[in-house]
DNA sequence: CAAAAACTGAACTGATCGGTTCAAATTTGT
DNA sequence: ACAAATTTGAACCGATCAGTTCAGTTTTTG
């Protein structure tokens, strides 16, 4: 077993091709929306070679969806640095983080792993572990050294870290989901971000 | 124009069984899911009688979650009085928002919603006003009374209702629309609104 | 009760789409 | 350069599905 195999299907170059082309054509239209051959136009790639890596569509799906699940963690590993004051670290997290959520990308993923969730048993659960969970998570880890240090006073760390995230949210991520164009400028932002780390710092600061 | 009259196609006496049969095939299998044959069955009603009122399934389809937004504002009415104490009432409109968010009826608007939105323009800016926006607005308000009342202490309500209505999910809904089965345990729901209640009460209370 | 309106059911159309097949062309490894 | 592996393109199959049509039945209405 060679480090490039994998358990699936795998056998030529134009692997990767396939699996762009399926992430651009998946992400645009979702899964339904979606037809193999504009998927294998878009890839640049026959349909007999599209069908000769992957055995089916929904298989097809689910690798994209992976694939971006994976992105998604990679670009959460450096989230934070512990050294500055704590308010300055949680507002820098949470411009990161509503950047991703608010941006093109993230909303459509989002969509798309609501809207299949239930037809895909295993994609909701991978999509929230490697992105809503492991931010989480880091945030409760970051919040846990800082009660160490006395900087911050909390009994339920996970749950403060929630609390946090949704504040950071508050309803921007819903009002783009839905549709209402005007929601997010930056001094929307700027003021839940600004609201988000005051109510928590007034909460949990020392 | 009699009371009955409404500006669409509408004309004899099943018209309602037509509605009610979509309504439970959508949200039993979402728009492509659905199939036009099916929900004729459902409804007990001829596919020609179907189209006799509706010209095609995606108005059908809208007119379902126009109808499912109304009776979610509906319900929405009766969600607060104001003669107990803050917390109380901050508590029991979290437990009864919560409730209907994490139904299973509930689950069904909100995914459908989510992955038809950009399909259906309209229809994410309906939900979105007749639903969340209309309970943050009933909360504002709320919180604007006690702010005279002297009770609270808060300089941006509108803010303020977004982070408690955020505070109020926590990471439940997404969790469950995820599919994380283990989730929404009294006890779990318990947490979140106490700690939601206290967060709040703790940075806005006087 | 008779005319008008609404409803039925079943067959049909036209289009889309997932997936297969295969002989010919291209690329790769040696 | 030669053989093995890979890719191509286009045709093709079977199924599903939105929407139509229509002759005949039921319900409403006046």
């Amino acid at each position: 077993m060679d480090a490039t195999a994998s358990q699936k299907v795998r056998k030529g170059r134009k692997f990767d091709q396939v699996l762009d082309g399926a992430r651009t054509v998946f992400l645009r239209d979702g899964f339904d929306g979606a037809s193999v051959d504009d998927i294998a136009r878009e890839a640049g790639v026959s349909k007999a070679t599209l069908y000769s890596y992957f055995p089916d569509k929904r298989l097809l799906f689910m690798e994209v969806a992976k694939a971006e699940c994976r992105r998604q963690a990679d670009e959460a590993e450096e989230l934070i640095n512990d050294t500055a004051p704590v308010d300055q670290v949680l507002r820098l997290a949470a411009e990161r983080i509503l950047a991703f959520i608010l941006s093109d990308f993230g909303q459509r993923v989002f969509r798309i792993c609501v809207a299949e969730s239930d037809r895909f048993p295993g994609l909701g659960h991978e999509f929230y572990h490697s992105g809503p969970q492991l931010i989480r998570d880091r945030v409760a880890e970051y919040l846990h050294k800082s009660v160490a240090r006395g900087v911050l006073k909390i009994d339920d760390v996970d749950l403060a870290a929630e609390q946090f995230l949704q504040l950071c949210k508050a309803d921007l991520h819903e009002r783009l989901i839905f549709g209402m164009a005007d929601c997010c400028t930056p001094i929307d932002r700027k003021r839940v971000i600004e609201g988000a780390v005051h109510m928590f710092m007034r909460c949990y600061g020392t």
